[in-house]
DNA sequence: ACCTATTAATAAGG
DNA sequence: TCCTTATTAATAGGT
């Protein structure tokens, strides 16, 4: 019912895929609503587009764990039951994966190698090396650039002093009066000659935040 | 879509009534294939007649009881009672857990270290040196063993090798028959007087497990 | 999001 | 419930 008429099967253009949801999903809610006013049916939709995001309806009469408790009561399936086996399930496969990776911790902390055996230890040591490269690697890095920026906020400091020098000899020359009454337009006038890098402002802005 | 226009209100006549109920039904029921089909998409939808009657779809990648926990996860409301909310709960719990390990494992290894703060930097190269020379500690230990082990074999070998020496002077005194008849006697002999250290048994029983 | 030619759904009747 | 068919409704493809 459009243009064309389409075969049933997976729409492979995804912009194209993803239209034809959207309006057939709004028609099947149109039905849905529809059905229920008509025919005083009670209908629960639950919708997920390939995306993960959900629509749902419910007939205004009902509520989706009224309809879960007919749907229960109807077929005989046990959705509660099953519910609680599949997060128990769920709670054991997570639960095992946990104690494997509380155990290669404690491994790489040191602790309980008491029974390994030496290619373990050896597979543990190589991992720890690995490790502490890496950091060593990371720590180096912020070494040097702890480094370069005390570099820069030394010839900051100089370039200040010197200015400050200057600012001093000027008042010295006696000339108090346009010092006082040109102070800002002064000050302004040093922070335009002096090079971007050396004004007042952070230069590495969040550096404290890793120190 | 009729030989006439219907309006949506609900059909008095409760044989047209029952009669649309089963068409519209069905025609649901195949949007909602059809939607799961062209779209990739998870649909649930679960029908009841005013009869009672029930009927339903469900897409078939996919089952009502993880349509639900999709649900649940979608729209944060919660169908379950008290039990599978605590279920639910410590799966989430136990979740977190697994991810910060996850997290402290990697950092252990070396990855994803970029955005660490110096700090932590530090912590983690305490506790990778901390682990490092437990395992160290670990395998000297073994090496020692293994040392003490090596010595000991090595003077039970010297023991043997005098002791073959000493049967070998023997028969060549020519007392050829008295060797052959007593032979056996005389192995205990020599059994009886070595230390039981040297004796021709496992003194690490499971070393060989462990190299 | 809107348009519209075309197909699909279905109301009424048997 | 199934068939038929006139009619309305949904929607595919394009803008």
């Amino acid at each position: 019912m459009g243009r064309g008429k389409i075969e049933i099967k997976r729409i492979e253009n995804s912009s194209n895929r993803q239209v034809t949801y959207s309006k057939r999903r709004n028609g099947i809610m149109k039905k849905a609503k529809e059905i229920t006013v008509l025919c005083d049916a009670q209908v629960s939709l639950v919708i997920f587009a390939s995306s993960g995001k959900m629509h749902e309806y419910c007939s205004p009469s009902t509520t989706l764990i009224e309809m879960l408790d007919r749907y229960h009561h109807a077929s005989g399936k046990k959705l509660w039951d099953a519910k609680h086996e599949n997060l128990s399930n769920e709670i054991d496969r997570i639960k095992k994966e946990n104690d494997s990776m509380q155990i290669e911790l404690r491994h790489l902390k040191g602790e309980d190698i008491q029974s390994l055996q030496y290619k373990e230890l050896m597979a543990i040591e190589d991992a720890l090396e690995i490790g502490l490269s890496g950091i060593h690697n990371k720590q180096m890095e912020i070494f040097k650039m702890m480094t370069k920026n005390r570099q820069m906020l030394e010839e900051e400091n100089q370039e200040l002093i010197n200015i400050l020098h200057q600012h001093e000899m000027a008042a010295m020359d006696g000339n108090v009066r346009e010092v006082q009454s040109g102070y800002h337009q002064t000050v302004r006038d040093y922070q335009s000659q002096m090079p971007f890098a050396f004004r007042v402002q952070p230069i590495q802005p969040n550096l404290q935040d890793r120190i």
